[in-house]
RNA sequence: GGUCGGAUGGCCGAGUGGCUAGGCUCAGCUCUGCAAAAGCUGCUACAGCGGUUCGAAUCCGCUUUCGACCUCCA
């Protein structure tokens, strides 16, 4: 396959040219949400970053199988405080079944993923449809010697681990200082080392959420259903994992230690990390206790939100700044990325509706030639670790150019016919394929479209009158009404709905 | 405390040795019956102090400061 794409591996830190262990194939693992309660607007950032990566590698070409889980049991804590099913927590305060709740939540962020455009996961895996290949897994890793039995719990042994195997390289720590933690938490007795992590824990009697093992009645670590769920649907070795850099460590360090073990070799082969959203400098997070549900970023419910925010642009917002940045929280930027976003696709519409005279010699060969680079750049910065706030700045850059032929400040034949087209079509590619971004507002039906050229028309005749007094009240009642009416240069009337 | 990463113009945010990032805001102009939209023009910043270099936002050192992870976390 050619292509130039390089990809900042988070396990070496540094870029990497992108190889898939099968050739036009690529394998794409995303850690997905913990369905225990809604998600929020620091959520959105992996799903968008890395609905563009598979995006984009479908645009260069490959079959992506992508898998995305859904943690449907809660994060067990394998050291955890509350030592308790977290799912099985928030149902009793909800009074809801646990498999009711975690229904619930299921729904609402795959209707959230639908807003943002994101495309769905090939498959997307649930924790608990998953025990029996969890457990199997952790079978092998005891067989070999990596794991020990204590009271039905079963505890993955970190220091003999990290004797033969770079533990800690993912996440940059050396395991001497995780040895050294002071935290006194629970279970911690039942380990050989503070370090080590549970694969599998004893379930308490009023735990709800249970499954046989041969170590009794339990469930499983947190960590062990990526690792079981990838290499079951990805194969042993795959291409990609994705997640927030908060996974780092411990999770997705301990998924390598595990795999490692059970398989005989490490699991994967570039390890991707968005940045985190913050919020007046901090990363917006339930135990920060600052989050934005995504339902309240819809609506404008929420003290900090000066107003409502559509998902797409939510979307252009995360876009607009690199996925390996920190992106703050803020209702000025917000409203400029809403502003930007209407008018990049208000070009978009316009270039739609444009034609070229066919000339095959562009009479503007600087900008021709101007275009074709901006153009071809948008490939450079996508290769570039997915540098979508480039490819956005270069899309802007074009931008007047298309507006300049719709207004005559640049001439219709300006661009050859090739350039043209290939702007028509890159535009297409890289605004609606590559970084999946749809209209702010909804398509009108069509009887709404003949009631307002009804007004339009009495409005055209009543200006043709110059009776502007009417005409302008026309519009004014209408831009009251939310749709606002535009004089065109040709003596057309367009209108858009807020 | 340990490890790691930031500090860029009014705001957001790219960028790693020399070339205007981009967006939003603001001001002016063109177009327009008036608007809106669009186009054009202007506003030229890199936390501080040293150092390397012909040349540094970009490399090195120190300082200040913010944050992430070390515990569930996207």
């Amino acid at each position: 396959m050619k292509h130039e794409l390089k990809i900042y591996n988070s396990y070496t830190r540094q870029k990497e040219q992108f190889e898939s262990i099968v050739p036009g194939y690529a394998g794409l693992y995303v850690c997905g949400p913990t369905v225990s309660g809604e998600s929020h607007m620091g959520h959105a950032r992996p799903y968008i970053t890395f609905d563009v990566v598979l995006r984009y590698l479908r645009h260069l070409g490959y079959k992506v199988r992508y898998v995305r889980n859904i943690t449907d049991a809660g994060h067990f804590e394998e050291e955890g405080r509350v030592a308790q099913d977290k799912v099985f927590e928030k149902a009793k305060l909800e009074k809801l079944e646990p498999m009711e709740m975690v229904q619930k939540y299921t729904n609402l962020f795959h209707h959230g993923m639908k807003l943002f455009n994101n495309i769905e996961p090939s498959i997307e895996p649930t924790a608990t449809g998953h025990i029996i290949e969890q457990i199997s897994m952790i079978e092998t890793i005891i067989e070999k010697g990596y794991a020990y039995e204590v009271n039905g719990s079963v505890y993955f042994d970190v220091s003999k681990y990290a004797a033969s195997y770079p533990y800690g390289k993912l996440s940059g720590r050396v395991l001497e200082d995780q040895l050294e933690t002071t935290r006194e938490l629970d279970g911690q007795d039942e380990k050989r080392n503070k370090a080590d992590f549970a694969l599998w824990k004893n379930a308490p009697p009023e735990h709800l959420m249970r499954w046989k093992s041969p170590w009794g009645e339990g469930f499983p670590g947190w960590h062990i259903e990526c690792s079981a769920m990838s290499s079951k649907y990805l194969g042993e070795v795959f291409d990609i994992h994705g997640g927030g850099m908060d996974l780092q460590f411990p999770h997705h360090e301990s998924e390598i230690a595990q795999s490692t073990i059970a398989h005989g070799h490490a699991p994967v082969n570039y390890w991707m990390h968005n940045n985190m959203i913050t919020i007046n400098g901090k990363k917006m997070g339930k135990s920060y206790n600052n989050v934005i549900k995504l339902s309240e970023l819809f609506s404008g419910n929420h003290e900090l939100l000066a107003q409502a925010y559509h998902p797409m642009v939510i979307r252009f917002y995360i876009l607009q700044t690199h996925y390996r940045s920190t992106l703050d929280f803020g209702n000025e930027a917000l409203q400029a990325s809403e502003r930007a976003a209407r008018r990049l696709w208000e070009a978009y519409d316009v270039l739609q509706k444009l034609t070229h005279p066919g000339n095959a010699v562009a009479t503007d060969a600087a900008l021709d030639q101007q275009v074709s680079t901006w153009l071809k750049e948008c490939t450079d910065f996508m290769n570039d670790d997915f540098n979508t706030a480039k490819v956005i700045a270069n899309l802007f850059e074009l931008a007047p150019v298309i507006n300049g032929i719709k207004g005559g400040q640049v001439k219709a034949d300006a661009l050859s016919a090739d350039t043209f087209a290939l702007l028509k079509t890159s535009f297409d590619t890289f605004l609606i394929d590559i970084l999946g971004m749809q209209p702010l507002q909804a398509e009108q039906g069509d009887k709404l479209d003949g009631v307002l050229n009804v007004l339009i028309d009495i409005r055209k005749e009543a200006k043709k009158r110059k009776d502007f007094a009417l005409s302008d009240e026309i519009r004014n009642k209408l831009a009251a009404a939310g749709v606002l009416l535009k004089d065109e240069k040709d003596g057309t009337i367009s209108y858009t709905v807020e």
